[in-house]
This record gives structure tokens, sequence and C-alpha cells, in this order.
DNA sequence: TTTCTGCTGACAAACCGCTGACAGCGGCCA
DNA sequence: TGGCCGCTGTCAGCGGTTTGTCAGCAGAAA
């Protein structure tokens, strides 16, 4: 299992190394955007442990650039704490999972084990319910098979829906979701945009469970 | 369900608050350990968020106290990052999960799910008596296995009933679950609801224990 | 019987979610 | 630079639903 880590800071980079090579795993360090760009395009990784503030190249646009060459490999990225827009884009530029700085070396290996494990299995980047599905690499959204125009934000609100279809999804659960805590929205705003993708999704993808929030049908992920 | 926050930092008791409430619990904050400790031993809680750090009376001495007090409520604690040793402790002292600070609102709105699960004894998100059965994650309900439109409120007093069946709740205690103790309601409010939902569930799914209250079979787990 | 507790149907107010219109904002292109 | 266009939040109004209240009733308890 190779894992490239992605971190400027010498420190960090070798702790993080030392306890994946501890596990068993091959790490490899990039302490660069580029050199980190160059490694995740050429060679073939299992796994991409991707610090965002990075020399040269921002991590966001490393992952971007490998996500639209075609590259596929499950990515974590480590966040500074409390950067919402970060992780939001993050997760939009095709990001598997997140962490927040200062973490717990154990807390990454759990990750870590995790993201692998769903690699091996069969984590698609395909999510369906009924008529409609996402592509949550290319950000594309399908309805009866036929690519459907739609704006970032309704992207947003679908997928997390669908990542947690089977479930009833609070308002709130979902506005701090799609803007962060930081910015307080209003929920007619939320209903708004609900609004607006059911014209395009079709009226009865999203379900409303009046006084809990919303649902997309479907067995649990 | 009702919630006991304990945090004395006023801006993350009232995000968790918040949160909480989002889903649909009745949170209520206690800012320090004596307040807590009165709380939790003078009030019904079906769970405890509990920040150690605390003015007053040390997070670890409340929950001890209200162990030996015999009370049994789920605790879920909330350690500084790295704290090790208090984790070891706490669960000496009786708590069941700890989260690490700083965390993901939605980490914690996930472990709260699954201690109130665990606590009402149900591995799966259904939970059954006689003919009908609710589904926690969907907020639906079935009789003989076909769904029932049901209201918000309904929803909540079957869920309450359902988890704790095969004992009988006092219209105290049911009124304080649904609507908090802020807010005084008269206790017809309630006779009414149950009116609505033996129509639409079946007459003998809730039973009456005159003087006492309200009583769903099956067997307590 | 009398009294008390809980049940029920009717009703109106409050609430919730939906939607069309509009405006501000930012990106894009000529 | 100026204008155009798409995205998104806000607003106001609209239905339908939900729910507390009330008044009367039924059955159990005493």
């Amino acid at each position: 299992m190779r894992i490239l880590v992605v971190e400027d800071e010498p420190q960090i980079a070798s702790g993080i190394s030392a306890a994946l090579a501890a596990s068993g795993y091959q790490p490899r360090i990039a302490a660069d955007g580029e050199e980190a760009w160059f490694l995740g395009d050429t060679e073939d990784f299992d796994l991409v442990v991707l610090d965002l503030g990075l020399p040269k190249m921002d991590g966001l646009a490393v992952l971007k650039r490998w996500r639209t060459a075609g590259r596929q490999m499950p990515v974590l990225i480590l966040t500074a704490r409390g950067a919402w827009p970060e992780r939001v884009e993050g997760i939009d530029a095709g990001a598997d999972d997140y962490l927040a700085k200062p973490f717990q070396i154990e807390e990454l290996m759990a990750r870590v084990r995790a993201l692998i494990r769903r690699a091996a299995g069969h984590a698609s980047p395909v999510i369906e319910s009924g008529p409609i599905s996402i592509d949550t690499r290319q950000m594309r959204v399908l309805v009866n098979g036929t690519n459907v125009a739609i704006s970032p934000l309704e992207y947003r609100l679908v997928a997390y829906l669908l990542h947690h279809k089977g479930r009833v999804v609070s308002p709130g659960e979902l506005i701090e979701h799609l803007y962060g805590d930081d910015d307080a929205r209003d929920a007619n705003a939320l209903e708004a945009v609900v609004t607006r993708l059911r014209k395009k999704l079709g009226a009865d993808v999203i379900q409303t469970r009046r006084g809990f929030g919303y649902m997309v049908a479907g067995a649990p992920e």
C-alpha cells in the first residue's frame, strides 16, 4: 500500500510518515504542490494525505488537476481548524475525507484505514437514487441517464442528500453543510434551492418530511 | 428527547444546543459543574453531553456523583485533544463515549444518535411493538407494514413511548419530553394528540393506565 | 349516584413549506 | 470598460397542515 504524504512542514510530514510506516504502509513525502502534482500524476498511490497550505501550488489546485486528469485515488485532506470554506471546496473538488489540524495521529491512522478499506471495496464515485445519479468525481448530475445543468450550490445539496440517502436530514444540518456555520442564512434560502432543484430533477426526488427535513429515498450508503 | 449540555464556553454550548434542537432534541444548557450536578440529579435527561473542564466542580466529579447517586443516563464526554488520561478516567467514572475537541458537529450528532439508540437497546434504527414499527432514520411509522402519514408531534410521541415500551410513562414526563419545560401546556393537548394517534395506529397500541399515564406494550429490552 | 379522569369532534390560529419575482453580485466576453 | 448572464439570497404571499383549546361526553372510581 503506497501512500503519498503531501505536507510542507518537515516535522509533521515525517511524523505522519513514520506512523504510516509503522503500520506497514509505504509512505512517500512531497513537500510542495508541484512535487505533489508530479508524483501523484506519474506514480500510482493507494491513498494521498494532502495538506492544503502548500508552497508553489495550493493543495486544492493539485487535487483538482489530479481529478480532471482522471486520477481517482482516495484523498484525505488536512485542513486548518475552522476553515469551513476550504473543507466544502475540498469535498467539491473530489476529496474523500478531511481531518482538522491539529489531530491525533491515531485518528489519522483510523481514517487512513477506513479510506483504504472503502477503496478496496466497491467505492464507486457514482451514487444513485431512482432516476437520478451523481458522479462525485465529475460533479455531474444525471436524470434518466442524461446530463442536467446544475449550479454548485444545487450540486452540494443533492450530493449531501444522496450521501445520506434513506435518512431525513434536518434543515439546520443542511444549512451547516452548505454554507458553514459562520454565516447565518435564512431557512428560506434553502427552500428556494430545493424548489429550483425540483424543477431540474423532478418533483419527487427530494421528499419533504414536514417538521423534520428533507430526504432522498434509498438504502443508506 | 431531553439532552443536558454541560459546557462553560457559551459559544460552544449554544452551537451544540442549536444542532441538537435542529435534530429534534430538547437541549438544556448547564454552564458550571454545580448547576450540571443539580440538574442531572433532579431532572430527567435522556443523554448528557459533558465537558470536563468546568468552573465550580470538575466534570468527572459531577459524573461520579451522578453514578453513585444511581443516575444511569448515558454520558458523552468532551475532552481536550490529546488528554488521553482524562478519557480513561472518564470511562472508569462511567462515561459511555467520548469525543475529542475540536470536533465536527456532525460527528457529535452521530454519537448522540448512537448513544440514544444504544441506551434504548436498539442496534437498528427500527423499533417495533406489535403491528406498528417506526423507522427513526426516515421518521416513518408503519402499521402492519404499510406507511402511515403522521405529524411531527405525533411522531415524537410514539417514538418516545416506543423507546420506553413496556413502561408506563406519566403525562408530565411526556409533556416535558415533547415540549421542553419552558412552555407549559395543558394536559388536554396531550390527550388530543393521543386521540389522533389512535385513529392512525389503531385503538389498542397506546394503552391508558388510568391515573398513571400511557404505555406501549413490549419487552423493555 | 356523584365525582373524577380521560376521550373526542369541531374550530380557528399559528405554523410551515412552496413559489414567483426581484435585486445584488460576480464572472465573462466583446 | 460596459453590458450581459447566471447564481443565489430575500421578500411577500399562498395554501395546506398542524395543533392547542374548548365544550361536551363516557366510563371508571368512590
